[in-house]
DNA sequence: CGCTTCTTTGACGAGCCTCAAACTGAGTGG
DNA sequence: CCACTCAGTTTGAGGCTCGTCAAAGAAGCG
């Protein structure tokens, strides 16, 4: 299904990881080149994998090139609480240590391995990629904050409308999506675990978000009938990528 | 007061650093010196002050050598979400990245500059403290997850008790504080823009915890009555301190 | 179809918030 | 030395938000 889809749409399955490393810093032909150059070295993921550990150190720097991920932790009694999503184009475990949570495929998905480009980087051979890498990193770490603020200060209402929005830009960067429409192939469960909310609260609350006309959702494809609506109602600021000076 | 309580106990002022990065990695003596070294450019702030402005690139790394900061954001409505707390001996501004959140000064408090000793780690003079520096990182962002997860996953009984024990053990490390004992200079209002509760339900769930004989609180100091009965409460895992190999 | 997973709905209660006001303690100045 | 102020803590009352329990629809899948 994903497949098909990216094959009708022309989309070459690189795309979205050299897109959104583009949004991150200016690249040459030759660094898309060796971005490009990655695809050989593809693995796949069936829904439920664990990609990586909590715990255990990564298995070497991947991207995402389809379907979604997420890092999550569990506790003793059952709850889970989940992190970060991964999408298309993003990374994983860049940062060389000791995974601090769980990494889990949500989706069948696929992933290319990135030590090529890590290589690349440490010999000096391409300063924009190392710029990008550098910005990426910035960049989780600001969704990171975004997500505390958004369990600790913003209503159940307002955490949904922020989470949407958030996510419709990562995949608009990615070439998956426009402005107001983009894949969600979360179950209410996946979002009320990430959301620090309940399965029914979180339905209750895309309801009163769809009687509002602010959103559509349906088999998986999340609409957006009124972003500038969404926006204001939590306060939503673009995370600004600004790319990294070199030092 | 702070200048006299170091003075009683025979506290040397770069103590906390030297201890906390002593956890993070073994310290040759020449290590330690060089971390002494740094008490000469010392830097004072008055509460309130902001030492790292959100979106402005941070004025190079520092130490925490006293007092107590922390990192927060705050909406146009006027609700503020405070991410993390800087403690004594405790690192400010080492990733070169524009600054995602503003550093606050919570209390009078001390820093010292610490470029000398990055300098050191990039000549690769001290392979020891790029492993501590390393660790330090890492550490950060595991405190990071463990707030969120304290956010998104427990009750305000909950919350509470693993801040609480967070902190007996950071500052315990830092050689302030034992492990029932502790300082904690945080009005009921800081502790519910961390922990994401208001502050008269704050006020209530540390009622809560005295009642039940778990701790005591007066006058600035914390007391852990039963540290174990309040990890069983949240669930609380230390969060793990292992030094990073050397690549 | 018949299963399972996911979504939706209702009823109810608990957790947490808001508003408001009293209380405490540490200055501060007359 | 005694108001007086101000920041912080504590308490009460009431109500909204959100969680839990339970069960009924939908929807995908073999």
């Amino acid at each position: 299904m994903q497949g098909r889809f990216s094959t009708h749409l022309g989309v070459r399955p690189m795309d979205p990881i050299v897109r959104r490393l583009r949004s991150l810093a200016p690249l040459s032909d030759a660094d898309v080149e060796i971005v490009r150059g990655l695809a050989e070295r593809r693995e796949r993921h069936a829904p439920g994998a664990q990609l990586v550990a909590e715990g255990g150190v990564s298995a070497g720097p991947r991207f995402m090139v389809s379907g979604w991920a997420c890092r999550q932790r569990l506790m003793v009694d059952g709850r889970r609480q989940i992190f970060s999503f991964m999408l298309p184009g993003e990374g994983i475990g860049f940062a060389r240590r000791p995974a601090l949570a769980a990494t889990v495929a949500l989706t069948a998905l696929e992933t290319v391995d990135a030590t090529p480009i890590l290589e690349a980087v440490r010999r000096g051979a391409t300063p924009a990629l190392a710029r990008a890498l550098a910005a990426m990193e910035c960049l989780e770490e600001a969704l990171l904050l975004d997500h505390v603020a958004r369990l600790g200060r913003l209503t159940a209402y307002e955490r949904v409308a922020h989470f949407l929005l958030e996510l419709q830009q990562r995949l608009e960067i990615a070439g998956l999506g426009d402005k107001q429409r983009f894949p969600l192939p979360l179950t209410q469960e996946i979002l009320a675990d990430a959301l620090g909310l309940s399965i029914v609260h979180v339905n209750r609350t895309l309801q009163q978000l769809r009687r509002g006309g602010l959103i559509e959702l349906r088999s998986g494809v999340a609409i957006l009938l009124q972003p500038e609506a969404l926006a204001k109602i939590c306060d939503y600021r673009t995370t600004a990528v600004q790319p990294i000076k070199a030092a």
